[in-house]
DNA sequence: CGATATTACTTGCAATAAGCAAGTTTGCGA
DNA sequence: TCGCAAACTTGCTTATTGCAAGTAATATCG
């Protein structure tokens, strides 16, 4: 994992002091963002996670949550022990990502006759 | 470039019917979003683009451009002959990206405290 | 009791993409 | 003719992805 921080313990912005910028080195790739989806649409845990439409690798997949558990969207918890099994949630920080979400589905719907949003799952 | 098309002339989607996976499929990376970001505060030119702040390499601009050109995102036109020179200018379909640059942008002003909006560069 | 399942991951390796420096093309202006 | 500018391209190194297989800790079945 990337070490991101200065000696003095403040956030080094990466690319640049843009909020876009800095938006994208958390979730500017193809899968961080399908994620959050899944996490919004119910699912918690890591074979729902990864029984999604598009296929992710078992190894990027937990590459992202650890990276996301480090940018502080999501957390990791056991939910039973014996055996230790997890699962994962959003904080308020991930949460509040569901307006950019809701803008990318607006404009897709709008340019991308075809596409569907993904029903959430019932609750378990 | 990839071909996503079927021979019967329709778009296949690549990795989902999900409108957010088609959208990321088309900005999911580091660098399309400020592209978009730098045309919409009136930057046009190759060389407005590649003196960012954010340092993008050349090949992956030029690579960057021709892939928003084949989704629509953007048009490419000479400005004058002898040389030839080109400028950028967004689509409605590129243009119809900004409210999610604005979601973007109010989210990570509201988690990333010390990020600031980048000025629009003065009209030519 | 041993064999097979389940969940949540890791590991190894090949393929793809990104990053960096340097080079190319077409003209202009001194 | 020499140098410069704009818009890219090329070659090469490094980093990230994708794929298949493997692992650890139980639980359950026969």
């Amino acid at each position: 994992m990337k070490d991101d921080k200065t000696v003095e313990g403040k956030v080094a912005f990466e690319r640049s002091c843009c909020p876009i910028t800095h938006a994208l080195d958390i979730f500017g790739d193809k899968w961080t963002l399908l994620i959050v989806r899944d996490l919004i649409l119910g699912k918690s845990r890591y074979l729902e996670l990864i029984s999604s439409a598009e296929k992710i690798a078992s190894n990027i997949l937990a590459d992202r949550l650890k990276r996301l558990e480090a940018a502080g969207l999501i957390t990791r918890r056991a939910y039973q022990q014996k055996p230790v099994r997890y699962e994962y949630s959003l904080t308020e920080k991930g949460e509040s990502l569901k307006p950019v979400l809701s803008a990318i589905i607006s404009w897709s719907q709008k340019h991308h006759p075809g596409t569907q949003i993904f029903p959430a799952v019932e609750p378990r």
